[in-house]
DNA sequence: AAGTAAATAGTAATGAGAACTATTATTATA
DNA sequence: TATAATAATAGTTCTCATTACTATTTACTT
């Protein structure tokens, strides 16, 4: 019987000018950009920079615990420097995503666990709706309808 | 000024025996399966079925409330016969996705649209952790480090 | 200052899902 | 029941977010 050891190499990784422009960027907004939008205003301070640099580094970032990734609904990754776990509202019209400042209920993880038997370590809590905005400008159904015609 | 009117047609669905299939395979499983499972279950029945129709059924019946989208997490979609709201457990492990059965907060919504201006209809709610079988296996630590050594 | 290893830019590959099109199947109607 | 109208299908191509790959550059070590 082989005796297995884990070790765990810790990387050492170096500073970069790319990846502290992006986490500035993140710890300067308080909406929720995806790796798109980081990459376009990364790209006004660091032109040359290329677009697998940005998804690099928000990955390194992620694990890292420096910032969080937002992949609650959607196709587009978002991602917030707010570290600390807090619900979000997404606006099923425009696809925008905010906070919402209500106390996060860790209760609810253990009387679940209890429940279940998951080891549950936390919840994504994400409200939807629309916005502000689009309940405004809602002419046009926001249910995906196709079939319009102007007369 | 010219008048806009908006005019919906109505599209009159046809019965297919493909739909049929793949309502009647997420009407029998309690698990979540993604656009790909469904469609290799399905196979089985209607061996030349297109992945294309896999999907269009899933997004048409999805829009008829037939059955529920699981978007949150993840990059895959998850379909889910129970169409009313309810919360779900992933699995940060092996990824699959479980029911859970407490009740759904209504209240919260509410509260929350008071407080933010937000016409919330509906929240999704995921808890996340280690379901029981991957807590019994995890001798590897699943952070999703890759430098490990055997010795 | 030189050596090393990690990070980068740029490009190619992947994979979920949507779009497109000629053909087939379903429903309405004569 | 046969026929006409049109929705749905199979199969393929396309899109778009993200990852992988590779030669070159940059940051840290001694």
């Amino acid at each position: 019987m082989r005796t297995i050891i884990i070790v765990e190499e810790m990387n050492k990784i170096k500073k970069t000018k790319q990846r502290e422009a992006i986490l500035e960027i993140l710890k300067n907004t308080k909406s929720h950009p995806t790796a798109d939008e980081v990459y376009q205003k990364v790209r006004q301070k660091i032109p040359r920079i290329s677009k697998g640099t940005v998804y690099r580094n928000l990955k390194l970032l992620t694990e890292n615990k420096e910032v969080m990734k937002i992949d609650t609904g959607g196709t587009e990754g978002r991602y917030d420097a707010r570290v600390e776990n807090h619900y979000h509202f997404r606006c099923e019209s425009c696809g925008k995503v905010f906070d919402v400042d209500v106390p996060v209920d860790t209760e609810l993880d253990k009387k679940v666990s209890q429940k279940t038997g998951f080891n549950i370590t936390h919840h994504v809590l994400e409200f939807r709706g629309f916005c502000s905005d689009c309940q405004k400008k809602a002419i046009i159904s926001p249910s995906g309808d196709k079939n319009k015609e102007e007369v």
